[in-house]
DNA sequence: CTAGGGTTAG
């Protein structure tokens, strides 16, 4: 009988209270609390005893209660409740209870606070309990626990579980676990499977605190797990579990392998314990097994091994398990349960294929927020933010999850500032911010070089406690670094009390970008020294160090080492920067022997690197080769014909440099406008070429005359031939245009105080003149100058700038 | 006790 027939019955008259008691039990009946039905006819059962008078028992009116709790109308679960003359202590539980499993402590503790002391039970106080555990907070459960027992109760195996339970939430150091280990061994219920799987569960919970020796606690859950002379599936579980949380996973498999019937449950946390750490291969071998035996599986082994196949990029294997689990029971009507859907959605998004994502997204039929949630990462990750950004909008319902992938979504894309106002509207909408939504914030503020307010971020993460949060302290280094502030990311670096590959790789670019290349590749040995192995991306900025800093030789050893030492074949990406490497140096035949040597066709990356090197040289013949592929690679790219039409002009051949601009008019390219920035007062100015409109245009004019003439004073020629390598404003390209980091800079000396350094930020590559008027204005201001353009950093410092003109 | 959605490095 569904629960619309249940509703339909209440026209029928009845004449007496018991057939209205009988009918309303038998209702009842039909009510599962979660159940979406259950309110509807819960209020018809409501308004049946309130009509007809009939005065249910406790039992009958509790079950209201639970369903109208877990269905959050507490108002009304309030008014059954206070209607009860004298609840005794049952309905008092129930309510806590019911308090407890919609996510309410503190309605439950105001429940609890006004029963009379004399009737509070241990059941009673083992619901509170409970209900602090089940709500995150142990400390407060330990607190009851203790009150318990001064009160004179006892407490029974159930409040014994609870608590160890309660405790595991907050228990970050061995003597935690020992001190609870003693009062169970003193309470008698130490043979306990259910008290002692909770303690077990208490030593692996412990053991993965960052506070605790995670060896030490998992040898003593090891020990106590041993002597359990009774064991149930729950305990083999917790330890294999345990064992694959606390990443031992040799040992996991130790205990798996003791096993006699192995649990679906146990195979699938080995699986995912392989897929967290990487080792896919394993996984699927593990997979592969359990099909061999017969082994029925769930669901959860579905998930685990689709992301297996995500996260290794097996598109095709991952098709096939598509296939292969539609014939499985892993379905409801027809339909996949939503979990393995959005394992599917994830699959496919990250193998690039998200129209193919969102179609699996619109077929669901009852969608939750994790679907929502992955099909927005399809698009993030496939870089198109648009239509994440309305997909974002459109959805029913956010968690902190959406919001951290949509702000971090925006910072990967250059959208810094809209990074920024989601992060603050996320504040504002009360929606908790844990250090992944900082870290994608922080990336803004690096987006943006906005240091002042990255700095305030960082002061926020340390007063929240996040400060030892990797994501966190990884996106401040880089933050710091593309700020400006190497050595503000290094101190952070020397000072975190944990580091992953993520962390030195970001180290070592930070000081690549800052033109510290010997550092850098100190850095790189006691990376290998501390036994983390380098991946793709530390060779990728080992080269652009290196090349920085034309340090050909260390990078050409590098770039050989990454395959014979590592195992890891250089992708296009690093021949790029191999070929940029030498080509800046001027290697122009041993970077065409590169190319034609390479496993693969050149694509865009490796002839952007040989045309950059062509300008640097002025090896014409060469870059219009090299940009001649380009053109046909992607002809939209505005930087190719604008390096070609200079390159031409440098030459004299106006009438070719003409043309590419012609061409450029012809395709309909426009260029990128060059702009750059500067922070004052936590205020960011921004500037164009020739820019008139910023307040203060005047004063700053006015000094940059005045500045020249003391520049020319100690040797300054400005030059007029990087008139024409003009970087920024395509029709003004023989006129005498001021560049817009000359601006920046200007507004710097003049509103910064005097000694505090000059960081000035541009989007393009900075150009020549600038460079060499801002040797000279160091030395004429006494001036610390940083500036940023879009592949480094430059320092000027008394004359001289850290790139050595080498950029 | 197990799963599906996040972050940081170029």
């Amino acid at each position: 009988m569904s629960a619309a027939t249940a509703v339909s019955a209440e026209n029928i008259c009845y004449s007496d209270v018991r057939s209205v008691a009988n009918r309303v039990a038998a209702q009842l009946q039909l009510c599962c609390p979660h159940s979406s039905t259950s309110y509807p006819l819960a209020r018809v059962i409501h308004a049946r005893i309130i009509t007809s008078g009939f005065r249910p028992r406790a039992h009958i009116l509790n079950r209201l209660i639970d369903i109208y709790c877990k269905s959050s109308h507490f108002t009304y679960a309030k008014q059954l409740f206070d209607g009860i003359p004298q609840p005794d202590v049952i309905a008092r539980t129930t309510l806590i209870a019911a308090y407890s499993a919609s996510g309410n402590p503190k309605l439950a503790r105001e429940v609890f606070d006004k029963t009379p002391l004399n009737i509070r039970d241990t059941v009673f106080y083992n619901a509170m309990i409970t209900c602090y555990s089940h709500n995150n907070d142990g400390h407060s459960a330990i607190k009851l626990f203790n009150d318990m027992k001064r009160k004179g109760l006892f407490p029974d195996n159930f409040t014994y579980t609870t608590v160890l339970a309660a405790s595991s939430l907050i228990a970050d150091h061995e003597n935690h676990c020992k001190q609870l280990h003693a009062v169970v061994a003193k309470s008698g219920t130490e043979t306990v499977t259910s008290v002692m799987n909770a303690l077990v569960s208490l030593y692996v919970k412990c053991a993965s605190s960052p506070m605790a020796s995670s060896a030490l606690l998992m040898d003593s859950a090891r020990k106590l797990f041993d002597e359990m002379t009774v064991k149930d599936e729950l305990s083999w579980t917790t330890i294999i579990a345990g064992f694959v949380r606390n990443n031992n996973l040799d040992a996991a498999r130790e205990v798996f392998n003791k096993m006699d019937e192995k649990l679906v449950v146990a195979w699938n946390a080995m699986i995912s314990g392989y897929v967290h750490k990487g080792l896919i291969s394993e996984a699927l071998e593990m997979f592969r097994m359990m099909s061999l035996q017969g082994i029925k599986q769930d669901e959860f082994t579905y998930t685990s091994v689709l992301s297996a196949c995500a996260e290794a990029g097996l598109f095709h294997f991952g098709k096939q398990l598509h296939a292969y689990i539609l014939r499985t029971e892993v379905k409801t009507g027809g339909e996949f349960l939503v979990s393995v859907n959005n394992a599917l959605i994830t699959l496919y998004g990250k193998c690039g294929k998200v129209d193919q994502a969102r179609k699996i997204f619109g077929q669901i039929a009852v969608k939750d927020l994790v679907s929502w949630n992955a099909v927005l990462s399809a698009y993030v990750s496939a870089r198109r933010i648009n239509e994440a950004k309305h997909f974002f909008e459109k959805m029913p319902e956010k968690n902190s999850l959406a919001w951290t992938v949509m702000i971090s979504g925006f910072a990967q894309n250059a959208f810094g500032e809209e990074g920024l106002r989601l992060f603050n509207q996320m504040r504002l909408n009360g929606i908790e911010q844990c250090d992944y939504a900082f870290a994608g914030a922080i990336t803004a503020c690096a987006v943006l070089a906005a240091l002042e307010q990255g700095r305030q971020l960082h002061c926020q993460i340390i007063r929240l406690g996040f400060d030892s949060s990797l994501s966190a302290g990884n996106a401040l280094i880089t933050m710091y670094a593309r700020c400006g502030v190497v050595e503000a990311a290094h101190t952070l670096f020397l000072t975190m009390p944990c580091l992953d590959s993520v962390s030195w790789n970001a180290m070592i670019a930070a000081l690549g970008q800052h033109g510290h290349a010997a550092q850098a590749l100190e850095l790189y040995e006691e990376m290998l020294e501390e036994q983390i192995p380098p991946d793709r991306i530390t060779f990728l900025t080992l080269l652009s160090a290196c090349t920085h800093a034309g340090l050909v030789e260390e990078g050409r050893r590098l770039f050989n080492s990454m395959s014979e030492n590592f195992g890891i074949n250089p992708g296009e990406d690093h021949y790029a920067r191999l070929i940029d490497l030498l080509c800046r140096a001027g290697k122009f035949s041993e970077a065409k022997n590169v190319i034609q040597n390479m496993p693969f066709e050149p694509g865009a990356p490796i002839w952007e690197a040989l045309l950059a090197g062509c300008r640097n040289h002025r090896n014409l013949d060469l870059g219009v080769q090299a940009a001649e592929r380009l053109f046909d690679l992607m002809p939209q790219h505005d930087g190719t014909y604008i390096l070609l039409s200079n390159m031409f002009a440098t030459a004299g051949r106006w009438e070719d440099a003409a043309k590419v601009r012609k061409l450029m008019r012809d395709r309909g390219v426009k260029k990128e406008p060059g702009c750059s920035w500067i922070e004052v007062e936590n205020n960011v100015h921004v500037f164009l070429a020739d820019d008139t409109a910023h307040p203060e245009m005047h004063a700053i004019y006015d000094y940059l005359y005045k500045l020249v003439l003391r520049m020319r004073k100690l040797g300054y020629v400005p030059d007029t031939k990087y008139v024409l390598h003009d970087t920024e404003s395509e029709q003004k390209e023989y006129a005498l245009s001021t560049h817009s980091e000359k601006l920046a800079v200007v507004f710097g000396l003049l509103k910064l105080p005097r000694g505090a350094t000059i960081r000035v930020f541009k989007n393009l590559r900075i150009c020549g003149d600038c460079h060499n008027a801002f040797r000279f204005m160091s030395m004429a201001e006494q001036r610390l100058i940083v500036v940023r353009d879009g592949k480094r950093f430059h320092h000027f410092r008394n004359g001289e700038c850290s790139c050595g003109n080498y950029w």
